[in-house]
DNA sequence: TGACATGCCTTTCGCTGTGAGGCATGATGG
DNA sequence: CCATCATGCCTCACAGCGAAAGGCATGTCA
């Protein structure tokens, strides 16, 4: 049903961008690429999907941001707020859930 | 994002219900019961979910349906097929390719 | 009798990722 | 020297898919 991302993706992006951005500064670019590499080439969002993305999080208040000027390209990097991190938390112990959930069933305790 | 279900849902309930096809075959509703409670209440797919998916899933020849009637109710079990059992191990595969990629990432390699 | 569980189904809605595009700069290479 | 590609930002139209709600029928239980 999906055709480029392997399926099972749905507010993936939020939880790996402020994981990312836990560890350090980074824009927007940087973080497209980093999931693609970090991920061993599983998981590949585009542009389209990681920009807006970071938009809406600033919106929240989950990250900053700050203009940088580098080998003459603008770069805008990404900094997590402290608010951020307790999103970051929730969001990891909601995909423990899930993940753990899944595996039941496909473990099938009851089979 | 996501209010009920946690998130990061999608093509889930299709590798569900194949899972689930795959011990017994079952009817619709039950099969809606047996998310819920085999996945510890973490996940809960509504009928608006399930039913679509399994029409489309006979729709595809990965499950087949046979009407029972049982206590004057009239149930529509479906089985899988070879088909369905096919599609399952690839669902599967794919899902833990994505389930390792993004534990890589949160895991942090390159922290 | 009136509410609730079982059992089937559909329709409307909204979120969110895809894909394609636009714009500008710098490097690369034929 | 010019074209193409990578970098870097962004936006918009589109489509898939799950949520929520509702419709319909039967049986049970208070």
């Amino acid at each position: 049903m999906r055709k480029t991302n392997p399926n099972f993706l749905n507010g993936v992006p939020e939880l790996l961008v402020l994981q990312l951005l836990a560890r350090r500064a980074m824009y927007g670019y940087e973080i497209v690429k980093a999931i693609q590499a970090e991920t061993n080439q599983t998981l590949a969002f585009g542009e389209g999907c990681i920009y807006p993305c970071l938009h809406y999080l600033e919106e929240q208040g989950m990250v900053g941001s700050r203009r940088k000027e580098i080998a003459g390209r603008s770069r805008n990097y990404y900094q997590l707020t402290r608010r951020g991190g307790r999103r970051l938390r929730d969001l990891s112990a909601d995909w423990d859930r899930v993940n753990s959930g899944i595996s039941l069933l496909l473990r099938g305790a009851y089979a």
